[in-house]
DNA sequence: CTGTTAGCGCCTTCAG
DNA sequence: CTGAAGGCGCTAACAG
């Protein structure tokens, strides 16, 4: 009375042919006869028969699944690239195990391990900071790693992204073109490479370009969320401050809706950029000037990245730029 | 130089003692002397092993990872209940292979099949549609499935929801309370028995109740998304509707501000209500009134719902109801 | 083109 | 409490 399971054996014996027989057609094998292969088919489809793919899997030591490590699905720039690996993972015949790790050290190395235990054929990594633990755990097992929309400061691990330092220093230099001598920049964690390094880089040069100073307390340092965007807004107003770049979509709107509410008048009063371009921009009031990125277009090409690498075929370039762009919607003049 | 993995059979040998008791001290099976439990971690500690877990699958049927069909991760509210469900699936030691369906009943299928393949030990549903295909096989596999946030008519299969048609006549009778006599009903497909049967019931029942006629062409039909919602202003503006209860909050969000591009004055010139309450609806300014619901809450129940059913623990009652409630936030009067 | 034969790495009786 | 042995369902040489 336990679930039966039909099995390549059943198959076999009904079609009067070996089990590597029924293995060749269901794996698409051309070494078999028209003939038998039409018989096979006909028997697997009259029996019903479904491979089991986890015996596939110990057999084949593949298993067609990636694992992709994601800080948060419910942030929608994560979800985003989500979308774009799964598909073009289907794509290519692979499922997708999603582990949410909510960037947190800990967590991500766990979930690796399980991954890992699970003998997932590649990994996609998304979440900002690659731990020493990490890193080293990457480079012990062989499993292919491809990086999303995070970078690898020593580019040793396979990534797709866009020129983050190039991005915020266009950004900038619009506000700065604006007329705005101060502007703040808002991000999250900035022990982060992509927030400490990447984006910041990126400030200081527009502001050097433009033979402005730097000055630490227009930089500001909170989490990425709309809670933390509104509430921050009180700090940013207290300096003289008339624009920010700021890192992701969601703070973005918790601070322009914190200013709205605080009566700010967008572009007049304040300018702001933000850095996602995900669908969130555009339903702010006003709609939100934003660094375009590719989002889906990252999580697929690192996708297709990862497929390439777990076929062993040569990469070219392991560290793959997308490009960006500024588009100027309601929060810039 | 292929990838070098240790099996139990090395630890085994480096411990002096089988393999199987090797697979009990990994099982936590308490028929093991503590001592050479004892010995048996530090090996297992020395050689860095990690059970097979594919191996581990193919020998016991249990792969330790469930199915997760979602119509597209990208929007919000099932990005909330897929965070939900894969916390209590960690919680419970299980994985989750996430599959974007796009609510296409064609996909569904493929995934399901594939899914079943890879032997997950149950399935989480999302989508509003259950096709008389996938019906039949849900019934045919043992698979335990479970339906977060989408209803099965028949209530056959295992659920958790709230009450739509109490929620939906609630928030249109609050509407009707704040003096409209003609209020709309927004929302996706009606031939999904969400939409055309549990939320178009709730909204007549609360129109019956007000002695108030119902009017077709209060009835707006559209997808979910905030285009959607953009584009349907024009047609509720030439109705004399003066409020709307709306199946999305994306879709609510784009009505919103197609209004208020238009010169709509919120809430004095139209109430809106939305379904969701997710994060969105604090997002929009005035922020929007909404029928709440625990999102995050119902992935987790469902989740946990499916624990039971792997586990094939007695079910009291297989289709559960979690609180809704009504918020009223800047929308509405 | 097709069948035979070994495993893949682990769990699970069944003895001892 | 521990070991031996037989699969789980399928792939992958290796013969023919």
């Amino acid at each position: 009375m336990e679930k039966q399971t039909i099995t390549i054996y059943d198959v076999a014996r009904e079609a009067s042919v070996s089990m590597a027989t029924v293995s060749r057609v269901v794996n698409g094998n051309p070494n078999v006869k028209p003939a038998t292969r039409k018989k096979v088919l006909e028997v697997i489809d009259r029996l019903d028969y479904r491979p089991n793919a986890v015996a596939r899997g110990l057999a084949s030591k593949k298993t067609t699944t990636v694992g992709v490590i994601i800080p948060d699905v419910t942030n929608i720039y994560f979800s985003s690239l989500a979308r774009g690996i799964d598909d073009v993972a289907t794509m290519y015949k692979y499922n997708i195990i999603l582990a949410n790790s909510d960037e947190n050290g800990q967590k991500e190395l766990q979930v690796l391990n399980t991954l890992l235990a699970k003998q997932v054929d590649g990994i996609i990594f998304m979440g900002n900071q690659i731990s020493t633990n990490m890193r080293s755990e990457f480079a012990r097992s062989k499993t292919p790693i491809v990086l999303a929309g995070s970078v690898d400061s020593d580019e040793e691990i396979a990534s797709v992204n866009i020129d983050y330092i190039a991005a915020v220093e266009e950004a900038v230099s619009t506000l700065i073109r604006h007329g705005n001598k101060r502007v703040a920049f808002v991000t999250g964690n900035m022990d982060q490479p992509i927030n400490g390094l990447y984006r910041l880089n990126g400030y200081k040069k527009a502001l050097a370009k433009a033979g402005l100073p730097f000055d630490e307390k227009l930089v500001f340092e909170t989490e990425y969320s709309y809670k933390a965007g509104e509430a921050i807004w009180p700090e940013i107003k207290a300096t003289d401050a008339t624009a920010a770049v700021v890192g992701d979509d969601e703070l973005a709107i918790g601070l322009l809706n914190g200013a709205g509410d605080d009566n700010a008048k967008f572009p007049d009063d304040f300018e702001i950029i933000t850095s996602n371009d995900s669908k969130l921009t555009e339903m702010s009031r006003p709609k939100m000037s934003s660094i375009t990125q590719p989002l889906y277009d990252i999580g697929a090409v690192a996708m297709r990245l990862l497929t390439k690498l777990m076929n062993k075929e040569e990469i070219e370039n392991q560290t793959i730029l997308l490009p960006y762009g500024i588009v100027e919607r309601g929060t810039t003049k």
